[in-house]
RNA sequence: UGGAGCGUAGCUCAGUGGCAGAGCGCCGCCUUCACACGGCGGAUGUCGUAGGUUCAACCCCUAUCGCUCCAACCA
């Protein structure tokens, strides 16, 4: 038994286009009848198409970038859908270990106050209150981005809907932690790592933002001795003074002749007084302060490498909580800034600060609370990274995987070639705690998929107490994002159909955070790629091309330019603006005059309902519906409907191959010239002459009225979803379509444009005579406009033209002759009278000078036109003229061009420079005459 | 320091080896029977600068200036 369609009442068209008025009523009927459904088997030979959302902080809101890069994504599955593949966009959220903890900490300082008066942190709760507690942040406000993705008209299938730290994503994640350890790919170990004093987390490198500081280059003499002998001394230079209490050696190039003397010997550190090595490495530039550095090498991660290639001592004296160690000496327990502030004041009592110079350097800021960022040893979990790259750089290589723009896999591999171990433990408590537990008696380190009782190599017993209790960095989830949203590591259906993901879409900003992890995780556990092409977008900026921030005041908020506005010219603005390489600047105005183009089309489409239903002869659908009563007339349809016929269907073909090639510019730029410049502007005009008509050319005319303006609704419909929608609903003769995937899985049939199927571009094609008669009458009619308008005619002013034929200007006279009434009607002229070779103007003509055809217009200036206007309007045209014959007969004259040219294009100059001769001519005599009238 | 991108009309940006385009803004005229979120007409550019290749360069090449971003970094 066939299931009952689906459908909406049909809508009665506001006086304008509103969108409040309908955009939530369509999605939510959109969504609740299952239109935005995939499913795990295709069809046989069926495409899918798939991609995954670029997770959004679940507790983040709604900001440009996401409506830039959902409003593309959905752009791309819409029109693939409507293209009858099985489409999957899965929508999900992140955890963002970091941010969300952060928020939720906040929260709870401003609740009240701890034991010793100052504010509640999560420690005064404990680890589980305090994960109880992020849990419910999360549900409280996990609702919101998603909401917010539904009001830009993402057709995500939400009943896929996922989340980093649900359920199978744990299990992927710990799986996947699993293998790796047992791989030997990640291990434990002390190495430098970047540390947030405030987050109280290690870091990876990418989560630390290099920043411009003005700061000071501090000039430090170290001795150097010879056991006991002093036998010279050494001035270095350092930005961070405080750190000098954990050198191990002082460096300098093996070359450097000033230092020679010191090779071997030692240098005394001051105020702590220990001996430490001169070693010599190429790596010190001589050019630089003095050309002598100091070793820290539990503190900078140059100074770390060059530790551990000469076997330095490791001596860390800054602590994770900000304050000097014990291995500081007199200057444990002191803040960092103190300590620096109390060793200089130090080394200039005991005479060894030389001077302090002024200098511009870089800090490292922690991405989410932008504390300097320190780096120190650490216990931390690391990826080994190298095994992981490499097949990941191969991938991108061969072609596996594609970027577009191109220019981002130099980024890729630049990045990819020179990539260090990748630290994934936080010591944070929201996230995926690490699966290992450490054995209190024999320091065993069990890794398991289950949680152990006790230790396999001791037998102690476990628990949760013995539980590693570092979380893993937010991004390693991420990195398994394309499959374990698919249920991984089952092998399910989901997955068969739908990985490799087709695309990828994201901003180029997260290319090494997550794209690559992607890549390399993708590879590594499902052996294939997991995706095959990265589609990588701008980033939106405010009208003057700065960053958008809270701090500056210049956030354009998508959700308030939607309730402005709508979501569709939102959109619109977007897809425009798409292609645009690093920088989309986007502006209010330019929404607003796109949500002009969407009240354009709105208003046709009331212009058609207007003709359609005229009162007295109500148009019925014809039984084998529009496009094939079209169809089986095509030969004989008037010119200016067969012209439209072939008009829209090239543009959809257009739209179709420019968002093949992503260029989504390309489509909205063909969809608005076409609705606005040739539907609107010309088609419509030209059809109120032929509705006029009755009888047979009506009927035809409002059937390519309707067969237009509904392929053109649906070509549009990927980009403006809701105002295409609309109006399509309140079309005669929608019938629904019901793609063979979702009959055979027992979807209802759903009257909606978004389930119809993309126009192929196939019913009509262009026809070149219909396209040359259209363009006689247009030219016709710009050329009595133009006439009108630089002379300042009122429109209502009437007055005739006479047409001189000249040979070669058979077709322009047909034209002329055979639509009379129309271009009559249309310019407002009281006869066209046409005139033969031999014709004579009157004293009084004015000429208009279509060259381009062998025709002369002439009309009568009597009372109509100043003459000094006139005159300056045709000295105007005949500069013009004039140039274009310089132009072409510079070219000509060239013997070079002529000779070597491809003569199509010679002969396209000849012909040119004729025109020009021509109107020049006739030009001419029209002043003549007007000089005579003076 | 390395890599990338950009420099076209007042503004925001398209663009193609063969006489420079759009939107907004601007200037006229028009409330004409889909639309004033409208119609019609108009003005505006030595296409960053200097060379080169070519019959022909805004487009290709080289250099140069300016801006932006990314990566690395000098202690």
């Amino acid at each position: 038994m066939p299931k009952e369609t689906r459908q909406l009442p049909t809508p009665n068209l506001e006086k304008s286009f509103e969108p409040q008025t309908f955009e939530g009523k369509l999605y939510a009927f959109w969504n609740e009848n299952g239109c935005f459904d995939s499913y795990d088997e295709s069809l046989p030979g069926q495409k899918s198409f798939s991609m995954v959302i670029p997770p959004p902080n679940v507790t983040g809101v709604l900001h440009m970038g996401h409506a830039l890069t959902n409003t593309i994504q959905d752009i791309l599955v819409r029109w693939q859908r409507m293209k009858g593949a099985n489409t999957l966009w899965l929508p999900g959220t992140d955890h963002a270990g970091i941010a969300t903890q952060t928020q939720v900490e906040k929260a709870i300082a401003k609740e009240g106050k701890g034991p010793t008066g100052r504010p509640l942190t999560r420690h005064d709760l404990g680890r589980e209150k305090f994960l109880e507690r992020t849990w419910k942040w999360k549900e409280d406000h996990a609702g919101q981005i998603s909401n917010q993705l539904k009001r830009l008209g993402s057709s995500l299938d939400w009943k896929r809907e996922r989340f980093t730290m649900d359920e199978g994503l744990s299990k992927a994640v710990r799986e996947v932690f699993v293998r790796l350890y047992k791989e030997g790919l990640i291990y434990r170990g002390e190495r430098i790592i970047n540390w947030c004093p405030r987050c109280q987390t290690a870091l990876s490198d990418l989560e630390v933002i290099p920043t411009d500081r003005k700061g000071k280059l501090w000039n430090i003499r170290y001795e150097i001795v010879d056991g006991e002998q002093v036998i010279g001394s050494v001035v270095i230079a350092t930005t961070r003074p405080e750190t000098m209490l954990g050198d191990t050696a002082i460096a300098v190039h093996p070359e450097d002749e000033r230092y020679t003397a010191f090779h071997g010997k030692e240098a005394r550190l001051p105020l702590m007084g220990r001996k430490i090595p001169v070693i010599v490495d190429a790596y010190v530039d001589r050019e630089f302060g003095t050309g002598a550095l100091k070793i820290t090498p539990a503190h900078d991660f140059n100074d770390y490498d060059l530790g551990v290639k000469h076997k330095l001592p490791f001596i860390s004296v800054m602590g994770k909580d900000g304050k000097i160690t014990s291995e500081g000496g007199a200057y444990a327990d002191l803040k960092f800034a103190e300590a620096r502030d109390k060793v200089v004041a130090d080394l200039e009592a005991a005479g060894v600060l030389v001077k302090v110079e002024d200098h511009a350097n870089k800090v490292g800021l922690c991405q989410r609370c932008e504390t300097v960022a320190e780096p120190l040893l650490s216990k931390q979990w690391f990826v080994k990274i190298q095994p992981l790259a490499d097949p990941a750089i191969d991938a991108v290589k061969t072609g596996k995987i594609e970027f577009r723009p191109k220019a981002w896999e130099k980024t890729y591999f630049e990045w990819m070639n020179n990539i260090r171990d990748w630290c994934i433990s936080r010591q944070l408590w929201w996230g995926h705690q690490i699966p290992a537990w450490h054995c209190p008696k024999c320091e065993h380190i069990e890794v398991a998929l289950h949680d152990p009782s006790k230790c396999p190599s001791c037998g102690t017993s476990l628990d949760a107490s013995n539980r590693d209790e570092d979380v893993l960095d937010t991004w390693f989830s991420s990195a398994l994002w394309p499959f374990s949203t698919m249920g991984w590591p089952e092998q399910t259906q989901a997955l068969k159909t739908f990985y490799p993901t087709s695309i990828l879409e994201t901003g180029f900003d997260i290319i090494f955070f997550w794209v690559a992890r992607m890549i390399m995780m993708g590879i590594h556990f499902m052996g294939k790629v997991p995706f095959e092409r990265v589609y990588l977008h701008a980033m939106v900026r405010d009208e003057k091309g700065e960053k958008m921030s809270k701090s500056k005041g210049n956030v354009i908020d998508p959700l308030t330019v939607i309730d402005q506005h709508g979501a569709d010219p939102l959109r619109f603005t977007l897809a425009s603006m798409a292609g645009q390489g690093r920088d989309i600047k986007l502006s209010v105005d330019r929404v607003e005059s796109d949500r002009a183009f969407a009240n354009k089309i709105w208003n046709a489409t009331k212009y058609f309902h207007l003709q359609w239903n005229e009162e007295g002869s109500a148009v019925t659908m014809p039984k084998e519906g529009v496009t094939e009563w079209l169809k089986s007339r095509e030969k004989k349809l008037h010119p200016i409907n067969r012209w439209i016929l072939g008009e829209v269907n090239a543009t959809a073909r257009e739209v179709d191959r420019a968002l093949e090639a992503f260029e989504l510019n390309e489509a909205a730029n063909r969809l608005y010239q076409f609705g606005w410049l040739e539907f609107c502007d010309w088609y419509i005009e030209f059809s109120k002459q032929n509705l006029r008509k009755g009888g047979e050319l009506r009927l035809e005319t409002l059937y390519t009225l309707r067969y237009s303006l509904e392929t053109f609704l649906k070509a549009l419909h990927p980009i403006m979803p809701f105002v295409t929608e609309e109006l399509w609903q309140s079309l005669p003769g929608i019938s629904a379509h019901q793609f063979p995937l979702r009959e055979k899985n027992g979807a209802p049939p759903v009257l909606t444009l978004m389930l119809q199927e993309f126009p192929k571009g196939e019913d009509f094609s262009l026809s070149e005579k219909s396209a040359a008669q259209v363009r006689i009458q247009k030219r016709f009619i710009e050329a009595i406009r133009n006439f009108r308008g630089e002379n300042q005619l009122s429109p209502k002013k009437e007055f005739a033209v006479r047409v001189k034929a000249k040979s070669g200007s058979e077709e322009f006279v047909e034209v002329v002759r055979s639509n009379d009434s129309d271009l009559k009607s249309m310019t407002r002229l009281t006869s066209i009278e046409v005139l033969g070779a031999l014709a004579a103007p009157g004293d009084t003509d004015a000429l208009i000078a279509l060259s381009e055809f062998s025709v002369d217009l002439w009309i009568d200036l009597k009372g109509l036109v100043d003459v000094e206007e006139e005159r300056k309007r045709l000295e105007k045209e005949m500069a013009k003229a004039e140039s274009d014959l310089n132009h072409s007969r510079g070219k000509l004259a060239k013997p070079s061009f002529v000779e070597k040219a491809p003569p199509e294009l010679i002969e396209k100059e000849r012909a040119a420079e004729r025109v020009a001769l021509e109107k020049i001519e006739s030009l001419k005599k029209a002043v003549e005459r007007l000089q005579a009238l003076k």
